[in-house]
DNA sequence: TTCGATGTTCGGTGACGATCGAACATCAAC
DNA sequence: GTTGATGTTCGATCGTCACCGAACATCGAA
């Protein structure tokens, strides 16, 4: 079995790996702060955890189709994949999103603010 | 820490949690066949892994709170906690059936047909 | 071209999870 | 009681994952 390198088409987004990605509870804040609809810069996320550490995420998110992101220079920029995942798995990121608002979770990540 | 042996109650139960148990094909599968809000035997299920294999995969459901579990002699019989987790998290039961039914995510976890 | 900023990748570690077979516990039935 | 059915627990293995620091690659700016 070859190894995917590229970001999963819609019809390649797979449940599993949806709600596996969305278990985590950083990674779970990273797509709160993105659930806007903007683009955030990489750099921007703060967590308490390394930066390669937060780039691992950044990988699992965009493997399993969450988001997506552009690179500008040398920096990053990530978008929530909310159409994507709202076509393939109705409703699922709505919920999932509210029910972490609710419950604040993620809430150790936040956004550069200077 | 000391280690939590019962059950999570309503308010208890962490999305994270919910999330991770829900992200297994097998897992899916089973919560599937009680989606109908009937009690199902242990032994009913039908699947590729050995029993203990099983049984700890229901022990994984059992701690998240998904399905519970009542004892009759020697039987075990689950039923999904659907009002609770509609309480908690409402909408997304409902959201990751609607998807795991349409991805026919789990199929490999039948009922005894005897 | 040298430097600093920005991310990614690498090697390693420790924890967790899926899996199995075997052993065990419990209950019903004979 | 002995046996059989039903589940759970145990010990072990194997793979994956979160995490870190260090090394690396890339790009813009001085």
């Amino acid at each position: 079995m070859r190894h995917k390198d590229s970001d999963p088409t819609v019809e390649e987004l797979q449940l599993p790996d949806v709600l596996a990605a969305l278990s985590d509870p950083l990674r779970l804040g990273v797509v709160r702060l993105l659930a806007d609809g903007g683009e955030r810069n990489f750099g921007e996320f703060c967590a308490p955890v390394a930066k390669s550490t937060l780039s691992h995420h950044l990988r699992t998110l965009r493997a399993a189709g969450i988001v997506q992101s552009r690179n500008e220079g040398t920096r990053c920029y990530l978008t929530l994949r909310r159409a994507d995942l709202d076509s393939r798995f109705p409703q699922l990121l709505d919920a999932v999103l509210s029910a972490a608002d609710h419950d604040e979770v993620g809430n150790h990540v936040g956004l550069q603010t200077d």
